[in-house]
DNA sequence: TTGCTCCTCACGTCACGTGAGGTGGC
DNA sequence: TTGCTCCTCACGTCACGTGAGGTGGC
């Protein structure tokens, strides 16, 4: 069979046919008069069993090693070839990565593009401190993708870092909380506290939806950041989860002056006050927590508290008795005092103490 | 700053930056009196900037078009740059599954790893008379890996390769079996009725251990081939089914033929005769599920069922009372025969009619 | 004078495609 | 004689590495 139909049959062309032959892979068995080769069928399973070593990325003269070197078995270089064509995949997966975050910024010219490439390789260095320079290195005009930053947040575990990311992000605007939101409802608890932390210092109605969203979390720490962020949009939805946080501990000096600030609201402030009283009054409120409700009736606009800390300066627990008359000898003198966070410091004792 | 500094700083070979400059994509601002090539920091950059656009798989070309070119925007190249990523990614992943198919089989010599590329290529082919061919192809002396015949097995939607494959398979031992035991935990039914069809033509221990699990199936099909294979096997494990596939009808002759043969077993034979009297006795039984429960009595051993006979033929279903009647007669001429089957025929009802 | 850095020029890599220029068989 | 197929030789691709042979600045 000469070179043109051996091409037809096999699918590899006549030039590589000619190549095979130089290189000693697959000769031709015979010529004819003329000179031109003359495949055997022979000849033509040796192609296909080239074509078939070629199709595991075996290079010609490791074929030509395969059928000249009896020694050279197939074991070691298929577990070669898998390595490296993992590592290539590896690869590949990156670069794919890198080509649609690139895409999705949208950049107008090849030097967004530049830059949105050397933001990325900051963000991915393993050196926080690279990381850091790489959040805060673009010059004030440079417009960094919102979305990437929204990313590099959610994976971040260096505080310095995280802190960086969420400044930048607060200052690109908005743009980030879709990225937000998806990390929002990941698997991952810290994922989502990344993210509730980030939504919380991110402008915007959309923001305030998603921290509404994360008041649901199962995680108490998220949904204490969502309620503190929302309390300090004066959203009242935060009302008992602040609460709550009055209860837990962490963070309830700041709870309590948010509950104060939003019982400036006639029909929240009868609201409020009614949580408070029930946790005091529940069966499972031991003497800190009671101290730690007691200082937030303090908090209370005007003197809408004032009733209730009478009643507590007789309370049996000698603590909470006491703190609650210093309040009321503080509210009494100040009279329609509006801000009671000058009464409570003047009742001495810290919070949570 | 000289080359080689530029070099050590930049990751960028001495030899690439001449590169470079020889192509015009960085051109050093100026040359010492030696004619050594100086870069300014803004040189500098511009490396960098190449370097950027690199890691993104642009060619030099590409990248000086970038630079000479205003109207060469990003748009469409990173759009082009991610679809063909996207495909080397598919060849790779493709490539790698190859492989791993070959390091799986374990093959002794280059030859080996040939066949198998060729029984994968063939194996794969989307055309049913080229993968018929690809699994009788191979020679009598030629060890298939039964792996890869297990795994087309659970893929193969055509009826006749899939036959052609489980012959295979079959005639390769009981190799293929952990491949198939995979294939019965898929989430997708026809693998999993794929796996047992297979299952059930494979000899072995570890097939019949399978098959045992396979009557656990949500699907019925699959455990009435679970169950036909096992009773095949003298599995009586598979009796309680076997008995519900004659109620439910598709291939009830073989099920019952199968209780006949597992009733030969005296402890076996008052089980199997109890099961058919209580669903003879249900009240969900309708005329034709109470026809086949009565000619698989027939197939009971000896005469064991020839009492509960006689008490059908008085049955005051009139089709169950005739086939009944028939059968006591055929039965009673025949004294002890031990194979029912001649006196079922000779009842004249096909089975399900 | 001795290292060191730099210079230009040029070959090799790897699996091909694409000619150029020429010839054999119907 | 006219197409068609085949022949050999050789260049180009692409991003480099690696010399060879030579020179400038401490």
């Amino acid at each position: 069979m000469l070179i043109g139909e051996v091409a037809r049959l096999s699918g590899v062309s006549a030039r590589m046919l000619r190549h095979y032959d130089s290189l000693g892979l697959v000769r031709p068995t015979g010529r004819t008069v003329g000179g031109y080769r003359e495949y055997t069928p022979e000849d033509i399973r040796r192609i296909f069993h080239v074509e078939g070593l070629r199709s595991l990325g075996l290079s010609l003269r490791q074929i030509a090693r395969t059928i000249d070197d009896p020694g050279f078995t197939p074991a070691a270089l298929v577990g070669d070839l898998i390595r490296k064509t993992e590592e290539r995949l590896y690869r590949e997966r990156e670069l794919l990565d890198r080509l649609r975050k690139v895409d999705a910024a949208g950049p107008a010219g090849w030097q967004d593009v530049a830059r949105i490439v050397e933001l990325l390789h900051g963000l991915g260095s393993r050196s926080a401190a690279r990381r850091q320079q790489a959040v805060l290195a673009p010059a004030e005009h440079e417009s960094v993708p919102a979305e990437l930053l929204a990313e590099a947040v959610l994976t971040e575990s260096d505080p310095n870092v995280a802190g960086a990311l969420r400044w930048a992000l607060a200052r690109a605007g908005g743009d980030g909380v879709a990225s937000l939101a998806s990390g929002m409802v990941s698997d991952d608890v810290d994922v989502r506290r990344r993210a509730v932390r980030a939504l919380a210092e991110l402008p915007g109605d959309e923001a305030t939806a998603r921290l509404a969203d994360a008041l649901g979390d199962t995680d108490s720490t998220i949904r204490r950041h969502a309620a503190l962020a929302l309390g300090a949009r004066g959203e009242t939805r935060a009302v008992p989860t602040l609460v709550g946080i009055v209860v837990e501990g962490p963070s309830d000096v700041e709870a309590a002056e948010l509950l104060g600030t939003l019982a400036r609201d006639a029909t929240w402030a009868d609201r409020i006050m009614d949580a408070l009283v029930d946790e005091l009054a529940a069966p499972t409120a031991n003497s800190a927590v009671r101290i730690r409700l007691t200082q937030a009736l303090a908090e209370m606009p005007g003197t809408i508290a004032l009733q209730t800390l009478r009643q507590l300066a007789h309370d049996d627990d000698r603590p909470v008795a006491l703190i609650a008359s210093t309040l009321v000898n503080v509210l009494e003198e100040r009279g329609g005092d509006p801000d009671g966070a000058r009464a409570r410091r003047d009742a001495g004792a810290g919070p949570g103490a």
